[in-house]
DNA sequence: ATTTCTAACTAACATTTGTTAGTAAAAATA
DNA sequence: TATTTTTACTAACAAATGTTAGTTAGAAAT
């Protein structure tokens, strides 16, 4: 009998703050909120996190290093321009479907970090975008894409796959594979040169 | 000398407000912060205001009904759907940049409403998707859209439109009507069969 | 000139907020 | 077993919140 190791408390603060931040943002969300969802006393979870502030930064900064990664991992690899966005536009939609309100909570309430970690998560956001928009550009010197506005396209693909959190129910008809692709082809055929 | 009569107070609280909760979110901010801009004690303030709540709800629903009424006018007019997409696509960007602040609350904070007005406001809005998502159908059905799914297309654009208020500035070598053009390009190239 | 209305003010209210202190039971370690 | 650490609790805090009451100076209306 294999022991599950269920999963350590901070854990669960962290999982469902993400959760109610996303329902009724940051500033919307009381510590006693949490505590309820959680079932324990606010006092009591300060055992396990340090301050409201605290639990923000885990969860912003927990995604923010993801999307670094993937653009880290994805430059690597041997694959034409199109094929790379198509990579990443895929890591996008199904970091949304498996982490969707902490990815909610990264799109929106990043505002309410404290300043100092504030500037470093727009940094590292701007640090993403630089990237991500390098690979369009390319794509389009190339003559794979369209001479479309790089920044334009970057934030029409950004903006399409971040609002897939307000339409997307698991069990609604599209499957996420099927989402991928629907919204690929919707992109991509604008992008890419015929 | 004519005279140019000045906003009255409700409206620039409206203003101020929309400003504020755009930048803090609508808990973020507090009814002395918006005092505070407007150059007003807080209590001041309900000589011209009701609560919080109906500042929320004046700027939302007239955004909404502003949205709603362009609907309607499109869907009237003697175009092709390709064309009324694309006016609709323009209204949405004018919108945006005209009243971004007004824009922006209606995007992200309506879910703070009052329960009632809350699911009238979700209500109208589901309207207007389904009108909109009428007009890629019918295209399709026409021939001159490709055969993707008008849901996953309906939010593709609206996403696209939704994030100008977070790259664009009036000044920053692009004009809106070259904004729009980009978009449109972006966006139409995808959906118009060639 | 007198009254009424408008719009600002100060003071205060009851809640709610994030957080700390102090304590006790339970779990881990020795 | 004895001791230390972890984790929960209750009680309380100071600050901030939306809002009301009461008041007052000036503008508009009579």
């Amino acid at each position: 009998m294999t022991k599950i190791a269920k999963p350590p408390k901070r854990q669960i603060i962290l999982e469902e703050a993400a959760k109610l931040f996303k329902d009724k943002g940051y500033g919307g969300t009381s510590m006693r909120d949490i505590a309820g969802q959680v079932g324990m006393e606010a006092a009591s979870m300060y055992n396990h996190i340090k301050s409201k502030d605290e639990i923000l930064d885990s969860i912003c900064f927990r995604i923010s290093d993801v999307y670094i990664a993937h653009l880290r991992e994805v430059e690597e690899l041997p694959l034409s321009f199109g094929e790379k966005v198509r990579v990443l536009i895929r890591l996008h939609i199904q970091l949304m479907v498996e982490d969707g309100p902490a990815v909610s909570v990264a799109n929106h309430d990043w505002k309410y970090l404290p300043n100092a970690r504030l500037t470093e998560f727009t940094t590292a956001r701007r640090q993403y975008e630089k990237g991500f928009a390098a690979l369009i550009a390319e794509g389009i010197a190339a003559g794979e894409f369209q001479a479309v506005n790089p920044t334009v396209a970057l934030f029409t693909i950004l903006s399409a796959v971040r609002w897939v959190e307000l339409w997307f129910q698991p069990g609604r008809s599209l499957s996420a594979q099927e989402l991928e692709d629907h919204i690929i082809t919707m992109l991509l055929k604008g992008l890419e040169q015929r």
